[in-house]
DNA sequence: TTTAAATTCTATATCATTATAGTATTTAAT
DNA sequence: ATTAAATACTATAATGATATAGAATTTAAA
């Protein structure tokens, strides 16, 4: 769990829709289907309404759908808009002024790593995520 | 932060001493130089020496040296102490249960990820971050 | 033998994240 | 129009990590 439970939970509904041949999706459907706390989670769906990833029908027959292509839609903005990137940028020893000049002890073996985690998440998009065989939301 | 604060705190202290040409390290001299929160800090540096990397001497002129040798203190190892090792071999998205034959969305492009940032702890040592050069703490 | 400097133990407080609860609002079907 | 099914808003509770506090213990120096 490197990532919070709240971008944990945000991955899963968002790759289940990507992932479902359903178009509209009800808080209600997605809390039985993904056993996410009833009431966190659609606070987590106004979020990701309000963020622009999906958007909401309110009402009777309501729910939620994609608000642009899936193709556009990447982890990292996901996990910018629950938690922030910053856990995953930064200096891994918490420095504010780490840098290739002036760096922390760990700084030259880390950097390559955060340099393939960050490139997994911030050009990893939904689109990517989608795949007939997965079975697990 | 990947890791936790504690982590941080843990990996610092013992990157200090092996950077440093002193034996013995106080308590009060760990905690003015590094910036650390002073009760929260003694009480890690207790549990670091229970768990065997460093000793402590009690009393007057007393404080921690290393209880065994830089190159057999591997980052995990400390990591496991104070935090668990779990959030960095579990699955991303939390699922207890993932694996290749039935992995979750993200597990195919995260494994190779996950390989190299545990190849990094569990074979990073203390001894290969010493490095005159860093003056960061 | 007294004192000062050090670690150890145990209890409590603070803070951010996660979880829960109740009410208000919207809208389609009847 | 009324009702039922849905989202939106706001307040509070529970949990785990981090931080603080005070008393107890140990040991070398004076």
């Amino acid at each position: 769990m490197i990532l919070s439970k709240t971008s944990q939970y945000a991955i899963r509904v968002l790759s289940y829709m990507i992932n479902s041949d359903l178009q509209v999706f009800s808080a209600q459907h997605l809390i039985q289907t993904l056993h996410i706390p009833d009431k966190y989670l659609r606070q987590l769906l106004t979020t990701l309404s309000k963020a622009g990833f999906i958007k909401s029908i309110r009402g009777r027959e309501g729910g939620y759908v994609f608000a642009r292509n899936a193709d556009r839609i990447y982890l990292s903005s996901i996990i910018e808009t629950v938690e922030g990137m910053d856990k995953y940028t930064s200096c891994l020893l918490g420095f504010s002024d780490c840098n290739d000049d002036n760096p922390c002890s760990l700084h030259e073996k880390w950097t390559p790593i955060r340099e393939q985690l960050l490139d997994f998440l911030n050009n990893t998009t939904l689109a990517e995520v989608k795949n007939n065989q997965i079975t697990k939301f």
